[in-house]
DNA sequence: AATAAACACAACCGCGTCACG
DNA sequence: CCGTGACGCGGTTGTGTTTAT
């Protein structure tokens, strides 16, 4: 039975006698390997008494999903996975898991490492904000950064990854949306500290009208019975953006890592980029046949 | 060669959410 | 409706390795 949760008196699920912490050691990856192969995932919690483990349900899970699992690609993170890491991080924020879901092979934990270790100081290093993706406001280029990011009203000052702002109608894993222009507590809040961190974390399932039609959402907030239709969004935002990456590449000679899909900059403004009323008609247009 | 600093990444922590009784 | 167990997520920390002095 577990006690409620009192702030400053949790106990770490690791801190019982007994219980093993630290690197594990190949015959314990061994024994877990075994085990879920046999067993199959889930039941973490029961996992290391049945399987013989001295560690903690977490650990083992955490173990078997970012080291053991089959599926898990390690090493060296191709430029074109670094590519793409950075575009989906500019759509998506900090929201490792879903990034990582679209990455094969590549756990959350091995992205966020990545990202914290290489891509945010890469960024950094281009003169670019790597919780923005936008120009970093330094005296030098404070004046043309204006010139080409035109924020609408609600960000204020927190810019949004492209996926935030469509997310009353488009977005994939990312929590309820009772209303429109309220994409998640984090940007309701406005706080500077919140932006980018865990926006695909609240969420419960709920009914909400958009756009005049009843939306159901799960857990993750994407729309049930949608999900083909945004992925595949998503994958046209990315390969828009990969586009577009390229003809600033050529046109600039640097990479820019903060812009709007090819397609839209070419029949639209940038004061409509970040207009959330645009990006829900470019959702109805691009899953339109789905939605009649 | 020794040591400190920087780096990389595995592992842990706290918390939010869901399912279920 | 509430409490609990379980799970999953993002942030942070710890530790081993590499590089610089």
């Amino acid at each position: 039975m577990r006690s409620p949760r009192v702030k400053g008196q949790i106990t770490p699920c690791c801190s019982k006698v007994g219980i093993k912490r630290g690197p594990w050691t190949p015959e314990e990856d061994e024994v877990l390997a075994n085990f879920v192969k046999k067993e199959g995932e889930g039941r973490w919690r029961t996992l290391p008494k049945r399987a013989g483990l001295q560690r903690c349900g977490k650990s083992c899970r955490l173990r078997w999903m970012n080291y053991l699992r089959p599926s898990v690609k390690r090493g060296h993170i191709a430029p074109d996975e670094e590519d793409l890491i950075l575009r989906l991080h500019r759509l998506l924020g900090n929201r490792w898991s879903l990034i990582a879901g679209r990455i094969p092979g590549r756990t959350d934990n091995e992205i966020k490492n990545y990202w914290n270790t290489h891509l945010s100081k890469k960024l950094i290093s281009q003169g670019i904000d790597p919780r923005t993706h936008k120009p970093l406001l330094t005296l030098e280029n404070h004046s043309k950064s204006q010139d080409v990011y035109h924020e609408s009203n609600t960000s204020t000052s927190n810019p949004q990854p492209v996926a935030e702002i469509a997310s009353t109608t488009c977005a994939r894993e990312i929590g309820s949306c009772s209303q429109q222009n309220q994409t998640n507590d984090a940007i309701q809040n406005n706080s500077p500290d919140t932006v980018g961190n865990n926006w695909g974390r609240s969420s419960s399932r709920v009914v909400t009208f958009e756009n005049g039609i009843e939306v159901e959402r799960d857990r993750h907030g994407k729309m049930i019975g949608e999900e083909e239709t945004l992925s595949s969004f998503l994958d046209s935002l990315i390969n828009d953006n990969e586009a577009l990456d390229n003809q600033q590449t050529e046109a600039a000679g640097r990479h820019v890592f903060a812009a709007p899909p090819a397609h839209l900059v070419a029949s639209s403004s940038h004061q409509q980029f970040f207009d959330l009323s645009f990006w829900e008609a470019e959702f109805q247009s691009f899953g339109g046949d789905h939605q009649q």
